[in-house]
DNA sequence: AATTATACATCGGCTGTCGATGTCTGTCAA
DNA sequence: TTGACAGACATCGACAGCCGATGTATAATT
């Protein structure tokens, strides 16, 4: 059930940004929340998410601070700036307008 | 209200072979039929489309025949194959599974 | 002692989209 | 009649995000 990563293409920041809405999280933890959400349709690997996280912190619309879990790990926890709320935003209003002309096209 | 070509990614495809599912279309005429139906939150030009087409009628999902049109300009139309019509499916319940997918995460 | 899971990271290759550019023909206004 | 524009085809290099491979380090499990 893997959908094409084509189709992926620029969503992996509208739905961090989502994520990071509600809570702080860290990146392993991002990978295993959407794998398990969309039932392994979506398949992120870490060369997907890191790369893209350091992006968006370049940006200014995360920031990133260190913490040691209680299993002992160093762990990179994620918060979303007032910028990235505005861009979160942004994004799902896009994905909105996207997905509706798609829809439009394939079940018209 | 343009859409983030991001995207559009591995969207031409479903998308050319649903529309010529109904009725054989011509290149020039697919793009503006697409940019029409979306309002213009696509705005798909020569440089996306003809290189999709070609890859499509090289993969078998279509094929292509010449005419003259009334106004004197020649076409190169394309109508879909028993194996594109196969792929159109695939694709539409692939996209059916994203959209899903994505909706879960961005609106949970 | 070896394997697995957690958790970070980087990098080269791939591939679809975009913008620019090109060609040819018919139409229509100046 | 000349020039501009629209229709209609096409190609090509640059760009950028995703993937797979690879690497490091530690804790827990077998």
């Amino acid at each position: 059930m893997a959908v094409n990563s084509d189709m992926m293409r620029g969503m992996a920041e509208p739905i961090i940004l989502k994520l990071l809405n509600y809570k702080k999280m860290y990146g392993y933890e991002i990978i295993k929340v959407v794998n398990e959400k969309t039932n392994n349709a979506f398949q992120w690997k870490e060369g997907t998410l890191y790369p893209c996280l350091h992006r968006l912190e370049a940006d200014g619309l995360i920031d990133s601070e260190w913490e040691i879990a209680d299993n002992g790990k160093p762990r990179k926890y994620y918060t979303l700036t007032k910028k990235g709320q505005a861009k979160m935003a942004a994004k799902v209003e896009e994905w909105s307008h996207f997905a509706q002309a798609v829809n439009n096209l394939l079940f018209a």
